[in-house]
DNA sequence: CCGCTATAAGCGCATATACGCATATTTGCC
DNA sequence: GGCAAATATGCGTATATGCGCTTATAGCGG
């Protein structure tokens, strides 16, 4: 009798799963994959900034992000640099590199996009992105908090 | 000028992360996580099965499920044993301590999806799972093959 | 100035995910 | 029957993700 339902996290996991192979295939000739053009564009928008602050930009855990920045520094994509005005922050600084990279996935990226651009018109784009940010602070407030 | 869209591919996997994230911490006192739960689904539903047959069914990949049977196994959710018929194949076998526990969870997941559900209504819901199947099949395709 | 608290970050551990390469086994064709 | 192609799996490597614990530093109150 139960289970009729479909699970709304997997439905969502499994759709992200093959989006994000799509985005990898597309991606992966310009060396990035999308998880990392996705953190290079939040970089280049939010300009020098330690990780904690990334972190919470991105709506990332702080140590994910601090981990996921190791394969970028590691191609000189950016570079980690201790703060001048707080000794515990480490700053992170989007090199020419990483500009320059993110400059040249953009056409693979776009064409990712089209893929699914073809597949559905401005409307229901515009609802899809409806939904998923109204899920992801429905998810984020567990259960409508105190006070 | 450039990337004024969003990015499809990053909306959805915000949304994910933070649904996982609910979804997880709702089955941590269960002992499973949401990918857990729903391969103990899948793998009710599908029976005796062996990896490649059962990745192919949830549209997984069979190197990713089969790593993904090492916790279960070690929980003794599940046994993997010989195939009689062919000696290549791994038969997964659901072991009555799996079905016991999924049984146990499913309040848990039930919570969650309750969360899910008290901000989206009937229709919305079955809206979200309609997008998510079509970009799920799209992604699938990339370009509109051939013939 | 000293100590307490809050904040920033790192690391160990664990799961989830996928690619490429290697191996074993089955199957089909001659 | 034997060999080649197809199939099933495992393992190494790598990224992505998050939790808990620990350490370092800042800031504040007395």
């Amino acid at each position: 009798m139960s289970l009729m339902l479909p699970c709304h996290c997997l439905a969502l996991r499994r759709a992200t799963r093959a989006v994000s192979n799509l985005y990898d295939a597309a991606l992966a000739p310009a060396g990035l994959t999308v998880a990392q053009f996705a953190m290079l564009q939040r970089l280049r928008a939010l300009g020098p900034v330690n990780i904690s602050h990334a972190a919470r930009a991105m709506q990332l855990d702080r140590t994910t992000l601090g981990r996921n920045l190791g394969p970028l520094e590691r191609n000189a994509m950016i570079r980690i640099i201790a703060s001048e005005t707080d000794g515990r922050q480490r700053v992170i600084v989007l090199t020419d590199r990483g500009r320059q990279a993110m400059q040249q996935a953009i056409p693979a990226w776009k064409s990712a996009q089209a893929a699914i651009e073809t597949r559905f018109d401005g409307a229901r784009l515009a609802l899809l992105h409806d939904l998923l940010a109204e899920l992801e602070t429905a998810a984020a407030q567990p259960a409508a908090a105190c006070s």
